[in-house]
DNA sequence: TCGTGTTTCGTTAAAGGCGA
DNA sequence: TCGCCTTTAACGAAACACGA
């Protein structure tokens, strides 16, 4: 189906009540759906009751869709500012994804670590602090930068961009640069062509990006490199 | 009402497959 | 072998839930 020609692995799902939705408005639907996952069976492994939690670890979310774990840790020292509806400035916790996990309890104690490392031993820990005690002693090696990211390489879900690049990636077959941009032409994956080098492929997708989704698009190099392009 | 933690979903990278 | 397309799953951020 075109549905699922697309990346979202979301819209894949067959759901008769879901598909229904759809002339709903996003907020709304968001909300119905919410509602319908949130009753569905006892016996479904995804559903969940409206007030339990995906899993019963502190820090561990279960994806709904792909059924795989995360790890999520607040940084409350990197704070985010933002305007909330009525124009007053709000601030925000930094979410910090520490891995993607087939495993709950390995999730678990991944959170745990990151806690340890984060605030030290006197946290909420899924597992007890005794069972830290290699973890703590190995993690004063480290800042909490370098032991978050020895965390996420060692989740089954760590493997992201080889390239530095926005839209660029190695090509399987014969190694050269290819560039690709998601969700433009009806929902397709575009592809851009091979390159030589990294930044031709990621001044392809910037390009790209500004032909579809307008100045705003998020580009690798600065916008006023292509201003004489854009004018033709 | 605010702050913190949880959940959801859109975007993107990687990899597989197929045809020229 | 290369170019192109599709699928899967990770990443990132916004929205939401809930307790203080």
């Amino acid at each position: 189906s075109s549905s699922c020609s697309s990346s979202s692995s979301s819209s894949c799902i067959e759901s008769p009540i879901l598909a229904k939705e759809q002339n709903l408005k996003p907020k709304r639907l968001r909300a119905r759906r919410k509602h319908l996952l949130d009753h569905l069976p006892a016996d479904n492994s995804v559903a969940t009751s409206p007030k339990s939690r995906s899993s019963i670890y502190r820090g561990v979310t279960r994806h709904r869709w792909t059924g795989r774990y995360e790890a999520h840790l607040w940084d409350k020292s990197t704070w985010n500012s933002i305007q909330n509806k009525r124009g007053k400035q709000i601030k925000i916790n930094v979410m910090i994804i520490v891995g993607a996990y087939d495993n709950e309890e390995e999730a678990a104690r991944t959170y745990d670590l990151a806690a340890l490392k984060y605030w030290g031993p006197t946290t909420l820990l899924n597992f007890s602090v005794e069972t830290y005690v290699k973890e703590i002693e190995e993690m004063h090696k480290f800042t909490k930068e370098e032991y978050l990211a020895s965390l996420r390489r060692r989740s089954s879900g760590f493997s992201r961009g080889i390239s530095k690049y926005r839209g660029v990636a190695r090509h399987h077959h014969n190694g050269r640069w290819e560039a690709r941009i998601g969700r433009v032409c009806g929902n397709k994956y575009l592809y851009l062509g091979t390159y030589g080098t990294e930044e031709e492929a990621a001044a392809a997708y910037d390009m790209a990006a500004i032909e579809y989704r307008g100045t705003n698009a998020v580009t690798n190099f600065d916008i006023s490199n292509y201003a004489d392009k854009l004018n033709k």
